[in-house]
DNA sequence: TTACACTGAGTTGTCAGACAACTTGACCGG
DNA sequence: CCGGTCAAGTTGTCTGACAACTCAGTGTAA
């Protein structure tokens, strides 16, 4: 069964596993030796590495070799993953429990109708706690034919994502999210425990699924001072590879 | 002279403009019939698409096809690129120029020895205004090695990130950057006109070259409400062809 | 009619081997 | 000492093939 499906996956984390004992500026052997060790062929550990090569990880020279810029680990506790802020409080080693929650039907907004697409949407808002007090307010918003009341409180561990995860029914692929240092309103300045006014970060994601179709809206915020968000920037514009 | 070099690029920018072309869910034509048309083999023509698919942008299904997640154009103005603030300004229709600006050559801290290894280090800043009121403090930080304070003096049109990418010698690749809301300093609130202790949001970053040293350091304070970072989110643990 | 196994076309995944383009260092002749 | 030439090693690309997989359609049996 399925020896296929799981060789790239095995090879990925192969190569990875490989980056993450070198360092930056090593070089690594070349590809007929690396696809001999791997057992895989050259096309298909090409592939493997130029997924790393699109994530600023490795640098290829044709006529020299293939080079570390930045082992793996990094970036893989980064912004650029998408999980659910238990598992990244746990990264950052900040203990966390959820405190108040809610979930209800809610009659949808203007423009979160032309998203969803649907007139009655659910929403699940909670508050998340460190060291005795509240440190960020989380509040989701989807489609109930997307998830219904019922089916969430049935099996709610805090994390909408990854009650989503764990069904797989709808596949997610990618968020698109903005990230912004803003005044709180008032509804989350309560939840809080803060002024009307103050500044926190906040982070307002779309959710995709990988048909394309918008799944879910997000809207995060964050104490300044108890998260730290990573993020690995790759050099734009004229350098190789790169569009435009 | 040089047909081959730019064979990938090309291809990227082709596959990019058919993307582009194209909306969430859109399925492309087949491999054998894509490479065809572009002139290209089936090999490379993968190569090109993996890196669309790690970014995110297209989910390949083995015996079904190959379908657009999210077209490029959105992730292109992104975070995950790294570029000036001038051209990040001009893009989200904020105008803005240059207010004061300081160079000088300032000894390291012991952090900044650790990092960029030399005693003596350059140091720039400059503040950012629109409608006429600073809305941006940057800080760099890197060698008199990498740049001395006469040869960015003679051409300095405001960004450090530019004048580099524009000499070209140390080839820059990627930049580890650490996003926070914080309290201001005094010196960065003096700059920005603002209280000290009002909050901010801070972009740390480290500035790597394609061999992986350390070129520089940076230090972005933006004030709320001007500037909003968009940032292309991928689905992390167990979904297929993710570390881990 | 309905349920189910099967088949076949179309797709992506992987493979092997080959050649082209490029870089670098060594070698050699001036 | 300098510069040109060459060869080895590397990445870039190509070709053709086969394997694994999905899905719709077909036919058969209940």
């Amino acid at each position: 069964m399925s020896h296929q499906t799981q060789l790239s996956q095995r090879l990925h984390r192969q190569l990875g596993d490989l980056l993450s004992e070198l360092s930056p500026g090593d070089r690594l052997p070349s590809e007929p030796k690396l696809s001999k060790a791997f057992g895989v062929s050259r096309a298909t550990l090409r592939e493997a590495m130029r997924t790393f090569e699109t994530q600023g990880l490795i640098q290829r020279r044709q006529g020299v070799g293939t080079f570390v810029v930045h082992p793996p680990g990094v970036m893989d506790a980064g912004l650029e993953v998408l999980e659910s802020i238990e598992t990244l409080a746990e990264r950052i080693g900040l203990e966390v429990s959820m405190g108040a929650y809610e979930v209800e039907v809610r009659p949808a907004t203007a423009s979160q109708l032309s998203l969803l697409k649907e007139p009655e949407l659910l929403y699940v808002s909670r508050v998340i706690e460190a060291e005795g007090r509240p440190v960020a307010f989380l509040e989701d918003t989807l489609p109930l034919s997307v998830l219904s009341k019922e089916e969430l409180l049935a099996d709610f561990t805090g994390s909408v994502l990854d009650f989503l995860l764990k069904r797989g029914d709808p596949s997610l692929a990618t968020s698109e999210t903005e990230i912004q240092a803003v005044a709180t309103e008032t509804h989350i300045a309560r939840a809080l425990h803060i002024q009307c006014g103050d500044v926190v970060l906040r982070l307002q994601g779309t959710l995709y699924s990988a048909e394309g179709a918008v799944v879910a809206l997000s809207q995060s915020h964050f104490l300044p001072g108890y998260f730290r968000f990573r993020l690995l920037r790759r050099v734009g514009a004229l350098e190789k590879g790169q569009r435009f």
